[in-house]
DNA sequence: CCCAAGATAGAATATATGTTCCATTTTCTA
DNA sequence: TAGAAAATGGAACATATATTCTATCTTGGG
């Protein structure tokens, strides 16, 4: 960080006013101080609130933000928006430094997929109620079989759940289109169903998920959103949102609440051993 | 909270979305899938930027607004700033706070399974040397046709990346032992054969992996360690560890690198694609 | 004390914003 | 199928925004 170079983070930004703040005019230090102090608040005050707030004219806050080598304004509470979101700086601008760090094109989408996959984790983190996994546990342990259903990418999620319930000596009815062979879609009361779908959902699953609600078989969904056609249908709904790199998804909050489940219906089911070792 | 009262925090807005979602026009139904999918980032994006985003007009984003009871976009959007400046502390602090004050073991399990799937996939990030899954996406692009073999677990890994690569329009032989119906064991020199295989290993992949080399195939393999026996016979080995919470391992970073080798594949074979544009 | 160079505040401007309105299309009803 | 009702997208609008410009003020050196 040299006194030439353009802040890319509220970091450098700050880093460089300390910097550069003895040089700066009176009324600029003064922008300085305000922004400092409003600290992530910047991310969301117009020029009008901040002149406002602090009585200093609009215009020096865009020379302000000009002299830190910014382009005005707009420009520096990027900074701050990209802070509060926790975003990284957009490719396009990225691209560009990319040769003096000595980085590829790859690089960069292989860290954007681990970071969006980090956000994924933690947003689930924030909005899942564990309740609702022991809820969802609590009905599948209920019986002593389970019929797992999930389609295209969902498959995936299916597959892991059938294979570690299996683990468990739990029978898991995985519902597979192996030579279009019929899988019963007719359903008996009380019988659970584990329906793991998201957008685009595939009408299949929803009719089924309407199918067993409709014969009284318990339903249990892995889906994306409230909006999903599986919540509304199902006794208990697990609502992962996975962000997209380039409308590209990864499934790792997937597969960590999967786990998640998977782990309370195993205590369970065997409350003693199971866990413990090496699964 | 009934379907007439106005919302007054994020919550309350998310609620009344489920609640009046079946009786909403279908734009107004994608705007609420936009909306809460994008969940803490719509405090920033503005309707211009929504509409672009997600391609549905902006004034479906006031009627939306409008509908849920709010005056406009900005109403709305107000509801999102309120939640974002209702500073949260970052998540590793909240990590400490949950465990010091020993939630319900549910709620441990569920933060542990989150926190080691993100430290597995910062730990992935760090060590792993994107330039290998660019290698791994090149050889498998060279031919027309890819083996792809994973048992238990790691089926689930092969099954994503066989159906994410048929949407590609990539030819993709998964191993599976449906029936037992064999599937040659003997390659062809040139061939391409994806192994994915953690500890412990399954002798059938090491032999698979023996037998491929052996009869000149490529080998990529998605393994844990370079102490797998997978990673030696392979050309490219990606190697990716998952922490474990009590023995019990989660797949996120697995996944997060298979999206990543998916979609480096998805761009050489089809450069103009979906992939590429804003990334 | 004067004058040049820089800094400043506020008016002027161009841009982008959210919202309203309306013609067209779609969906439902009879 | 025809007619009514609702929904939709885009143009038009008023507003608010960030930025530029300029006349005025401040500062510091000779």
């Amino acid at each position: 960080m040299n006194e030439a170079s353009i802040p890319t983070s509220v970091t450098e930004f700050e880093k460089k006013i300390s910097i550069i703040k003895d040089g700066l005019p009176k009324r600029l230090q003064d922008c300085a101080s305000f922004v400092l102090r409003k600290g992530d608040a910047m991310a969301f005050l117009t020029v009008a609130q901040a002149s406002q707030e602090s009585g200093i004219a609009p215009s020096a806050f865009i020379r302000f933000a000009q002299a830190l080598g910014l382009q005005g304004y707009s420009d520096m509470q990027q900074l701050f928006r990209r802070q509060a979101t926790q975003q990284r700086p957009p490719y396009r601008y990225r691209i560009n430094t990319l040769r003096q760090r000595g980085e590829t094109e790859a690089d960069l989408l292989f860290v954007d997929f681990c970071d969006s996959s980090i956000a994924s984790i933690e947003r689930l983190m924030t909005k899942m109620d564990p309740q609702l996994i022991e809820n969802a546990a609590e009905i599948i342990c209920s019986k002593p079989y389970l019929h797992v259903v999930g389609q295209r990418r969902a498959f995936s999620v299916a597959c892991y759940l059938a294979y570690v319930l299996g683990q468990f000596d739990h029978r898991v009815i995985l519902h597979t289109d192996v030579g279009s062979i019929k899988i019963p879609n007719t359903f008996n009361p009380g019988e659970v169903v584990l329906l793991i779908s998201f957008e685009p959902y595939t009408s299949e699953v929803v009719l089924v998920a309407e199918k067993a609600k409709s014969d009284g078989a318990q339903v249990v969904a892995i889906t994306d959103t409230p909006l999903s056609p599986l919540s509304g249908l199902a006794d208990v709904s697990l609502e992962v949102v996975e962000e997209d790199v380039g409308g590209f998804r990864t499934y790792s909050a997937t597969f960590c609440l999967a786990a998640a489940l998977a782990v309370s219906i195993g205590t369970r089911l065997n409350s003693a051993s199971v866990v413990k070792e090496n699964i």
